[in-house]
Order: structure tokens, then sequence, then C-alpha cells
DNA sequence: ACATAGACTAATTTTCTATTTTGGTCGAAT
DNA sequence: ATTCGACCAAAATAGAAAATTAGTCTATGT
């Protein structure tokens, strides 16, 4: 029996044009017929994989999502400092939205006009970053890295910053495109964030 | 010669009246019907005071923005701490964009689907605003109370997580309108926030 | 001159309708 | 098990018709 990988499953496949596609247009403008097109296969195929465009679009996300919290937690090594765990991690996050770019499509777009799929999407995968985040600033306070503080409120108000941070350079861009320049001072200001946050949590 | 002030200038009634249907409806959506009609007067009788729209909106902005650097103004007194200012900074800030709601709503939807010349009313006061947090710690800089600093650049930080502290919290948020809960939590990430940049540049 | 407004216009917005596109289904073919 | 052409109903789009609205001009009273 042998497993030969020379052929990804078709899954895979749509779900990386489905990627790409949802990334160029956005999820409104995304015909199903675009993504099956830029795979050579008819729309109606589309639908023996998955049921109707939005959990299409949910695949795409929950693969990004998965991507980037898997990624993430690599960066967390039980024996590193939770100070470094921190850093590291502001820094990891600005690079993956980079190519998780649904999911960063999520965090730039404003959630208020969008389905109601979307934003439930959208409070999911920042319910589950507060928990990665707890969890860091937990193990800070287990080795007494940390202070003590509640986790959780702490989390939270550190993903508002960091999405805020993120809003705030959209808001302020010239253009209707971030450039590479705001995008450095943006990753400036996230840095200079989180190290005042974590400064304010030090023992 | 006697200077009766039974009744204010009828330019300042305009004024309120545009204030108060521009905060109702916002800049596109009020006509100058409704205004004229709201203070029992004709539309083309506006045009006597203002040449267009536009400079009625503009008038109103810069009312609102008078009135909050000058409230702002107030706070600062030579004698006090730095630090005590940044900090009534943060609450009156909050509490002020409560009277001008026109302002803040410049700072609460976004800039980027707006009129040109209302995106430069934002970016004049955004400015304004780097400015006044600029002199701020200045002011602490020379009495020693913060350490030797780029005021400009940590005042542009600031103003950038404090406008983002406010997207977020719309962004978060449940329904359509922020409830009284919501700014509760946005008051409580301000005042957190500050504190620790504040913190972040004692000597 | 100072203020005001009715009547008017050009431009913009809105509304309504005809047309096309698109999400989704089904049965046939492979 | 997988693919797709043909089809449908719903949604998006486009375009013309109708209604609002910003702004002008002139007349009228003060």
């Amino acid at each position: 029996m042998e497993t030969i990988e020379k052929e990804e499953g078709k899954l895979e496949v749509i779900l990386k044009a489905a990627q790409k596609k949802f990334a160029e247009f956005g999820l409104a403008k995304t015909t199903m017929n675009d993504i099956a097109a830029e795979i050579g296969m008819g729309k109606a195929s589309l639908y023996y994989y998955f049921s109707c465009k939005e959990s299409l679009y949910e695949a795409v996300i929950s693969k990004e999502q998965d991507h980037f919290l898997q990624e993430i937690q690599k960066t967390i090594k039980p024996t590193a400092s939770a100070i470094s765990i921190m850093k590291v991690y502001a820094k990891k996050r600005m690079r993956l939205f980079e190519y998780c770019l649904n999911l960063a499509k999520l965090n730039g777009d404003g959630v208020s006009n969008c389905l109601p799929f979307v934003k439930k999407l959208f409070e999911e995968f920042g319910k589950q970053e507060v928990e990665l985040i707890s969890s860091i600033l937990e193990h800070g306070m287990n080795i007494g890295e940390f202070a003590p503080i509640h986790p959780k409120v702490e989390a939270e108000f550190v993903c508002s910053v960091m999405l805020g941070l993120r809003q705030a350079a959209k808001y302020r861009m010239k253009e209707s495109l971030m450039t590479k320049e705001d995008y450095k001072n943006l990753n400036a200001n996230m840095d200079k964030a989180v190290d005042m946050f974590i400064c304010s949590i030090l023992v």
C-alpha cells in the first residue's frame, strides 16, 4: 500500500483557491464561479464538497485561524520567559496576518456592516486569542514574572489595544491601501504597546 | 450705548441648530431645510450666513473643536504635575466627546468613505491634539517627571492608542449603538492605557 | 445696507423596473 | 464517488423616471 502524495486532496485545492479569491475580492464579491474557474472546475462541483458559499468561507477562515494559532503556539515554550513570549507574540502576530489575509481582512474591515455569521467568526477568533494570551499571562504569573493579575481581563485589554492600533492605522492612512511605511509604523506601535503592557504587569 | 444680550446672535442660533441636526443625522443626511426648519427660518436665509453646506458643517466642527481644546486647556495648570494632567486629560477627553457629538462621530466613523474636506477636518483635529499632548509631555520633561523622550512621537502614539481603543470598542459592540456598558468599558480601557503610557515614560 | 424668503434651476438621490448575475439544485454521465 | 450541464429562484446590477436637495436670484420689508 503506497501513500503517494504527488496530488494534494481536492478539498485542499479548493480551499487554497477559495482562500486566494476571497482574499482578492472579499466574501461578497467572490463568486463560486471565480473559485471553480481558478482550478478549472465546474461551479456545481464545489457543492459536492461544501454545502454553501458561507460554509466554504468558514472553512477558509478556520484554516487560516488554525494556521495562525498553531504557528503562535510554536513560539510558546514552557521553558521560555513569559516576557519574551509576549514580545515574540506581538511580532509574529503581525507577520502571520500577512499570510492569513482573510483573517486580517476580518480584523481590518468594520464588522458592523457584515453578515451575522462573519461577525461570529470574528468573535470566535477574538475569544481564542484572548484565551491564548491569558495562558501566556498565567504562565508568567506562575513563574513569578508577572504580578498577580486577572489574566482574562488583561488579555482582553491587550487584544483591544492591538485591534485598535490596526484600526487606527487604517484610519490615519493617506491612500485607501496601507503602504509599507504604514505597516512599519503599525509594527512599531504594536511592539511599543506590548512592551508598555508587559512593563505594567511586571512584579 | 447699551449692549443688550437678551438675544444671542442669529449666527449662534444657526450653529446650534446645525450642530443638533448634524449630530442627529450626520452630514450627508441632514438637509439645509432640516436646519432652517429647526429654527423657523427659510432655507435660503441660511445662505446669507454660510456660503454652502460644507462651510456650515466646518463651522460646527470648528466650534466643537474650539470648545474641546479650550476645556482641555483649562485642565492644564503650569503648576500641576504632568502626570496628573495626563490622567485628567484622558478622563476629560471621554466626557467632552459626549458633548462634541459631531467631533466624536468624526472619530468614531470610518474616515475612508467620506468627503475629502471631512478627512481634512479630522486630520487637523488630530494634529492639534498631538500638539496639545506634546506640550503636556514637554512640561513633564521640564519638571523632571518624564524621561527624555520625543514628545511628538510619543504624543502620536498615545493618540493612535486612544483613537484605536474607540474604534475597537465600536468593533466589539453587540448592538449598532454603544451601550452604557460599552462606554464604561471604553473609559476603563482609556484610563488604563494612559496610565500604562505614563508609567512607560517616567524617569 | 441688512435680513429674509418665495420661486426657480441644475444636480444629486431615490425609486422603480427590466435585465443580468449568482447561489444553489437535480439528474445524467463517468 | 465525482463531475458537470441545464435549470431555477433569488439577489445584484443597470438604467430610466421621479422626487429631493444644494444653491441662486430677485423681490420685499426693515
